[in-house]
Order: C-alpha cells, then sequence, then structure tokens
DNA sequence: AAATCAATGGACTTTGATGTCGATTGAATG
DNA sequence: CATTCAATCGACATCAAAGTCCATTGATTT
C-alpha cells in the first residue's frame, strides 16, 4: 500500500494549505519549509495542481498559490489523479489484456474488490474533510 | 493504487502455480511463458520466493519450483512481502517523525483507515482462496 | 564420466521517477 | 523605470526499479 513520492507530496502540501487556511496566498518557498518537500520539485507538482484546475497562481511579489475552488469540492481522487497517480486503474494484475466480470482472471474479485475499497475512499473525502479533522460519514 | 512490478509478478506466478497445480514442478521458463513477465526477472523472483520460505526448488534435469507449504498457508500477505512490498507500511504520508493516534497529523485518520483495509485484504486471503476462485468469508 | 538441464548469483544496462538548476516571465513596489 | 519578488519552463542530474546477460552450481540421464 503506498503511493508514489509525488502523490504523497501533492497530498502533504495541498494538506497543509487547507489546515491553516491563510488569506495569503501560499509561497513555494514556505510550503516547501513548512512541509519538508524540496523546493523545485514542489514548483514543479504545485504547476501540475494549477493546471489540473485544483490552484490558482499569481506571480511576481505577493503571490502564491491559493485553492481553486471551494475545498468540499477537492476530493483526494482530484489531487492524485492531477499528478496522473490512478484512482481506478484498469488494467488486470494478472496480466489479461481482457479481464472483466464477464472474464475474469483468477486474481480479479480480489483485486477487484481492493481497487474499489480505494476508489472509494479516494472519491468520498476532501480537503474540507481534513480541515474539519474527522472522518466523512 | 497500485503494486510494484515486481510484487504484481510474484502474485501472478504464483496465482498461476496455484490454480493450476501440476506434480511436476514448475521450470521457470513455462512460467514466463505462461504468466509474460520476462524470464530472467522472474527467476529473480522466484529466488526471493524461494529464500522467504514459500517455495521450494529444484535444480537440474526434472527441476523447478514447487509450494513449500499449504497454499492455505500462503497468504498475500505473505508474497508481497516476500518481495519487500510493505503491507503495513508505518512511515507518515504527511511526512511526520511521530505521528500516531496519540499524535496524528491531520491525513492520519484517513490514511490509517485505507492502510488498515489494505493489511486486513493481504492477511485475509490465501492462495488455497485464489484457487477456490471465490473471495474468503 | 559426459552431456544436458534448470536454478543460482552477480554484473551490467535501461528506464522512469525523483530531484536540481538556471533562465524567463509577469506582477508589485519604490 | 528599475528592482525585487515569485511562479514558469525546459534542461539536466541522480537514483532505484526493472530488465538483461552470462558464468556457475547442482542434479539427472545416458
Amino acid at each position: 500500500m503506498r503511493f508514489t513520492q509525488t502523490a504523497e507530496y501533492a497530498l502533504r502540501a495541498l494538506t497543509h494549505m487547507a489546515t491553516t487556511e491563510s488569506d495569503v496566498p501560499y509561497r513555494a518557498a514556505d510550503l516547501s519549509e513548512a512541509t519538508g518537500i524540496p523546493i523545485h520539485y514542489l514548483s514543479k507538482i504545485m504547476r501540475r495542481l494549477v493546471s489540473a484546475g485544483l490552484l490558482e497562481s499569481q506571480k511576481g511579489h505577493g503571490g502564491g498559490f491559493r485553492f481553486a475552488r471551494s475545498l468540499k469540492k477537492i476530493r483526494f481522487a482530484d489531487v492524485l489523479e492531477a499528478v496522473d497517480y490512478e484512482t481506478e486503474p484498469s488494467t488486470c494484475v494478472f496480466g489479461w489484456g481482457e479481464c472483466s466480470p464477464a472474464n475474469p482472471c483468477p486474481l480479479h474479485p480480489f483485486w477487484s474488490r481492493l481497487k474499489d475499497d480505494f476508489a472509494e475512499w479516494a472519491h468520498a473525502h476532501t480537503l474540507d474533510d481534513v480541515r474539519t479533522g474527522g472522518l466523512a460519514a
């Protein structure tokens, strides 16, 4: 059970923003400082979050990053997908080209359950839930 | 939600063995043929499964690999751990050194749930369940 | 004993993820 | 307008995972 480093960083940075909620935009340098994510790499990730529409950015003095929409509308799945971490992988672990409920590989039922649990998890929780500090219903 | 390629291969190879159950030992070359896993890489993985105690190997003519114990006693977790895929990762996604129920990072409750679900999954299912074709209770 | 077969082990290469760097762009400030 | 600040972008470097190769070991067959 693991994320990619990139996916983990994305979640970490946005979680930090969600749980501190400042009026002034977050500078990459400060985020890096606060989260321990290497600044240049973080910058790259932030760009992806911007182009995915999760964040807005502002250049120049006083600039930085803000959320582009309500925290309630940013699910873990949105964050993960923004950095190309699949929340609903379709390829068969067993290596079959065709692997479906109709034509299942031996691992299908097991893998499906795990996949579905994960997808549910990723889609059910938002950054607002994180801010609130509890698990959503 | 993803495994490493190595972990996936390990599960795939053992699943193939479990679902075909032959009297003669499985040769790496045949397994490679049947599963699509590159032979040399598969050989490496098989070695790890041997040294983890899941398989027995026999060199020379007529040799190959067999299960070292009952399929009922080989859980997914055993397979994954044999190739260093952690089934119960302890490091904090948020990057905290100390992250526990007593001192939780903002992502702790969410991440914990996912981790626990995965660990449960990995420990609950065995290769015998795969052979049988159904989900264990 | 010789030949063959099949796993073992180590060295090596390739690839993609991760991480670093410097130049550029756009915005705010004095 | 010049300076500074901070995101953007592309090029490059590094590292671990994945994959290849070959010589060696141990067992079997003739």
